[in-house]
DNA sequence: TTTATACTCTACTATGTTGATAGAGATTAT
DNA sequence: ATAATCTCTATCAACATAGTAGAGTATAAA
C-alpha cells in the first residue's frame, strides 16, 4: 500500500471536517487553506468523498461540506481504502488482481507474506477512527499553546 | 510500501538462486524462463542485485550468476529495501523524504499511525530468510507431487 | 429578481515512474 | 577463433499522479 498525496489530502480534509462536525459547515477555501491543499484538487477528492458517502455538502452562498457521519465512526482503513483501494503491497490474489507476474499463485511462496503484511496494515487502520484523531488533535493543540 | 514487478522479479530471482546454492552457476535464461521474466529487464535487475552486494557472476561460457552469502544470511526485507527503498507508506520523515504536503510534520496525527505500519511491516519481511522460502517452496513441490 | 458565493462536473496537461527493449561491448571456456 | 554469457547505457511506450481550466448549477441575501 502507498499512500498518494490524494490520500493524504482525503485523510486530512475528514479530520479537519471532523473537528468542526455538529457545527455547520465548512467551505472548501478552509479545508483547502487550512491543509495547504490545492483547491481545484481538493474540489475533486470531495466530490469523491461526497459519491463515497462520506460528506455531503449544500451549494450556494453560506454553502460548504459536512461529515455525513459522526467521527467515531469512519476510520482512517475506511478513506484509505476508499481512496488508494485495497491495502494490499501487491495485487495478485482475487478476482480483478492486477499483477500477472505468477504463473500459478497457488505456488508463490511469497503470497503468505503479502496477505500477513495486509493482516498487520489493516489491523492498525481500521481501529483507529476520526474521533481518536480529532481528540489527538486538540490535546496536541493544547500542549502545544503551553509549552511556547 | 508496494511491491513493483521489478521487486517481485528480484525476489523470485533470490529465491531461485537459493535453491541452487552451493549446486554452481545459474544462467540468466534459466532463471528468466523459470519464473517468466524478461530477459533483458532480468540483466539490469541482476545487475542491481550484483551492485547491492547480494549476487556475484562469471562471465563467458558456462558463466552464471551466484549468491555471494548463504540464503539463511539474506532476508526479504534486505531484497524489499534494496530494490522498493523504505518501507514507509508514505515518505514524511527524516532527511530525503519526498513528501511535502504538510506544513509541520510534528503536529501530523497521521504520522505514528504511518510508522506503526512501517514497524508491522517491517516485522514481518525482516523476520524471512531465504532459506526459509527455499525449504517451503521444496516443501510444497513435494506436497503437489503427491497431490496430482 | 438579480447578484455574489460556493459547489458540480468534465476535460485537459505536465511530470515522473514503471516495465520493458535495443544494441554495442567485455570476458571466458572450448 | 568463436560461441556463449555477462555488462552497460540509452531509449521508449504506457500509465498514474498531481494539478489546472472552465463552464455549469444551486442558494442566500440584497
Amino acid at each position: 500500500m502507498k499512500i498518494t498525496y490524494k490520500g493524504d489530502y482525503a485523510l486530512k480534509t475528514i479530520l479537519n471536517l471532523s473537528l468542526h462536525y455538529n457545527q455547520g459547515l465548512v467551505n472548501i477555501h478552509d479545508l483547502a487553506s487550512s491543509s495547504d491543499i490545492p483547491v481545484k484538487f481538493l474540489e475533486q477528492i470531495l466530490l469523491e468523498l461526497k459519491r463515497g458517502g462520506f460528506v455531503d455538502s449544500k451549494r450556494g452562498t453560506k454553502g460548504g461540506y459536512f461529515l455525513t457521519k459522526s467521527p467515531e465512526k469512519i476510520t482512517v482503513g475506511n478513506i484509505v481504502r476508499f481512496i488508494e483501494g485495497p491495502i494490499e503491497p501487491i495485487s495478485c490474489i482475487g478476482k480483478g488482481a492486477e499483477y500477472k507476474g505468477c504463473k500459478d499463485f497457488r505456488s508463490c511462496v511469497f503470497r503468505e507474506l503479502w496477505s500477513s503484511i495486509a493482516f498487520a496494515t489493516s489491523r492498525i487502520i481500521d481501529n483507529v477512527t476520526f474521533e481518536d484523531l480529532a481528540r489527538k488533535t486538540q490535546t496536541q493543540e493544547h500542549v502545544i499553546t503551553y509549552q511556547i
